[in-house]
RNA sequence: GCCGAAAUAGCUCAGUUGGUAGAGCAACGCAUUCGUAAUGCGUAGGUCACGGGUUCGAGUCCCGUCUUCGGCUCCA
């Protein structure tokens, strides 16, 4: 007999070589029916896999990520084995679970593309498959077994990741008549996959290397039960409408023209309005929190860049240089705003009583990103940095790192970002070509990002070989509406560019020393940031940052003269509203674009011009009654200020 | 840049096997002046992304280009 316990605690005594499955069915049937997966000894395995001594188990339900991921991992060979059928002498790359769903790289046999047309005959074929309910066999071999076997299939992507595993260590799983190189684990059988859907296909490296060949990637997500894909299949609908290029475009906040060129966003009024206010915003923090503003060029002349360090990385990958016609004079648009700023401190000797000293400026910097890249204002050529540069001693990095890290927080809160992950990026250790500074410089500065956030009780991710080239850095990640992450605020530090540009201080002793530079941008762009404010809000953003306040209704054409002075009147309280003086049905309107983004209506008649009133709806029509032109400006601005001054 | 898909009126879309270009909303005009989150009637609006080809005839079929979309790769 073997001693099992569980997650409560409690154990319980079974015959050496009892599956989880078996344990399962002695807890209750409907548990058995249910199980996907099973944990033993923190282990994940399938839940027919003996269990020969002592052990602790977790078994795993479909709500457990570890479940999902066996699953979906069973639901990629399922497909695998379907499209070996489909198409016979397929070649097969990788094919796991992702955080929604799995895909598989393969190579289809020459001549063979697959489309999307192909993908109902492809789930068509794996519900097929299904119907057998076949047991993945696992089974160890031995390496030189393993890739006579794959040899013997034409597997060779296969005997390549063969190549690099240890002897021993080897395993494969085979239903019908589907043998894969694979660790595992996996469901018992395929009858639980229930309900299919392949949901698109890409082009994907080999291994990632663009150098290797380019396999097809086919994406697809399945469900234990129809009603389960139905509703996924539903987020998705529900997660395009609030797509912000959707929302954007409704609520006329940007555009994007062919014309002047990809990627190059247009901020129309109400979107610049809406900018301002969040710029506004950070402006009146950094005020207090001792930054000074700057403006700089959008151009800076090649050698800048070549001091920098820029010109020599990515040179041949921005845009190209801009020639004067005669004086043979080279500049480039500015890619960043660091080496301006530099500049800036190296107009003048400092003190060490000076620092640090915060230069902070709306830049707006031009990349060039591949045309594929480009995505709404996710990822565009140009846009604006909420940069800012601190100057510092060595000494200060730790406490000016978690002044900056205030910030971000003030505007995380203030929008309702809850969902963010914290992201710090440190060299790879093993990699020491790819970085410029001295090793101990680098720990040094890595330790004081990793104290900075232990001291703020912020959970951060450490990622190795994510670092930029000059420095560490600390990121922001918020996910937009399909789940995608996108990062927003960065801060990094810097030992670089004050050695490049030979920044110094004098100190007490009278003698030089370099300062510590920051970089950090808590929207991370005005673009990016206001991309995935739309998406979290939907477009219904706080008062404060609302475009259009309010919409006024006259109820007559001899109201109209009263409705724009009601609109005058608001104006001096910041208040912005619309006339809508045809008596448009507003509601029309917004029940077309399935939106709602005016939080007031203000009905306006002769009743009201007498009284010198307006009639108050809230949106979704409460009724609030009427109040004076007054005090609704007031109210609105009391709420606004309220809003901000939060903070 | 790569793989796949799409492109029709300002917007959202329809357009059957190739045979005169359609709707709703928006715009404009007229009527309506209403206590309200969808007033009525009318008018105008298109080189069907661009360029080539097949055909008696192309929005529709084929090829190329541009842009957009879904991914890959990349991201200072």
């Amino acid at each position: 007999m073997i001693k099992i316990s569980f997650p409560d605690g409690s154990v319980r005594e079974y015959a050496e070589g009892i599956t989880g499955y078996e344990i399962a069915k002695s807890i209750s049937e409907r548990l058995a029916q249910d199980v996907l997966a099973c944990s033993v000894n923190d282990e994940i395995v399938e839940l027919n896999r003996p269990i020969l001594a002592d052990a602790s188990i977790k078994l795993h339900k479909w709500e457990d990520e570890e479940a999902k991921h066996a699953y979906w991992h069973t639901s990629a060979h399922l497909m695998a084995e379907a499209l070996q059928e489909l198409y016979p002498g397929t070649q097969f790359g990788i094919g796991p679970a992702i955080e929604k769903g799995f895909y598989y790289d393969i190579m289809p046999p020459q001549g063979v593309t697959i489309k999307e047309s192909d993908f109902p005959a492809i789930e068509k074929k794996m519900a097929e498959l299904v119907q057998k309910k076949e047991q993945l066999v696992r089974q160890e071999i031995s390496k030189e077994d393993a890739i006579k076997f794959f040899e013997s299939r034409g597997q060779h992507y296969k005997n390549e990741l063969i190549a690099d595993l240890e002897d021993g260590s080897i395993t494969t799983y085979t239903q019908g008549n589907y043998t894969d190189l694979c660790k595992g684990p996996h469901l018992v059988d395929t009858s639980a996959i229930k309900a299919i859907k392949i949901t698109a296909t890409s082009a994907a490296y080999w291994r990632g290397d663009e150098k290797r060949p380019q396999m097809t990637r086919i994406y697809g997500i399945s469900f234990p039960k129809k009603k389960m894909l139905d509703e996924y299949l539903t987020l998705l609908e529900e997660a395009k409408k609030r797509d912000h290029r959707k929302i954007g475009k409704e609520m006329e906040l940007f555009m994007f023209s062919d014309t002047v060129g990809k990627g190059l966003p247009i901020w129309l009024p109400k979107g610049t309005a809406l900018r301002l206010r969040l710029q506004d915003f950070l402006s009146r923090i950094q005020k207090r929190y001792g930054y000074q503003q700057v403006i700089t060029p959008h151009i800076g002349s090649k050698q800048l860049y070549i001091t920098s360090g820029h010109w020599d990385h990515y040179g041949k990958d921005s845009f190209q240089p801009i020639n004067t016609p005669e004086e043979g004079e080279t500049y480039l648009l500015k890619p960043m705003n660091c080496p301006h700023h530099c500049m800036i401190y190296k107009a003048q000797p400092h003190s060490y009583k000076e620092l640090p000293l915060r230069i902070a400026e709306f830049g707006t910097v031009y990349r060039y990103e591949q045309s594929g890249e480009l995505h709404g204002l996710t990822r565009v050529r140009s846009f604006t940095q909420d940069d800012a540069h601190i100057f510092c001693r060595p000494d200060q990095v730790k406490e000016e790192f978690i002044r900056v890290m205030e910030i971000i927080e003030i505007i995380f809160k203030a929008l309702e970002f809850e969902n963010f992950e914290a992201q710090i990026s440190l060299r790879d250790p093993n990699d020491h070509e790819k970085y410029v500074g001295s090793d101990e410089v680098w720990e040094k500065a890595e330790q004081a990002i990793v104290e900075a956030c232990q001291e703020k009780g912020l959970p951060a991710k450490i990622e190795y070989g994510e670092a930029a080239f000059y420095g560490p850095k600390l990121d922001f990640m918020v996910k937009d509406a399909l789940g995608r992450r996108w990062q927003l605020g960065t801060i990094q530090v810097d030992y670089n560019l004050p050695e490049r540009f030979d920044l110094e201080y004098i100190g007490t002793d009278n003698q030089k020393f370099r300062p510590v530079m920051i970089h950090r941008a808590p929207f991370g762009s005005m673009e990016r940031f206001v991309a995935v404010l739309i998406e979290h809000t939907a477009g219904k953003f706080p008062l404060w940052l609302m475009p259009d306040q309010a919409a006024i209704l006259p109820i007559s054409e001899k109201a109209n003269e009263y409705a724009y002075k009601v609109k005058d009147i608001l104006e001096r309280y910041d208040v912005r509203a619309f006339v809508d003086d045809r008596n448009e049905k507003i509601g029309r309107k917004i029940r077309d674009n399935e939106v709602n983004h005016v939080p007031y209506m203000l009905v306006v008649g002769e009743q009201e011009a007498e009284k010198g009133e307006v009639n108050v709806r809230k949106q979704g029509a409460e009724n609030l009654g009427n109040m004076k032109i007054e005090e609704f400006g007031e109210k609105i601005a009391q709420e606004v200020n309220n809003m901000i001054n939060k903070w």
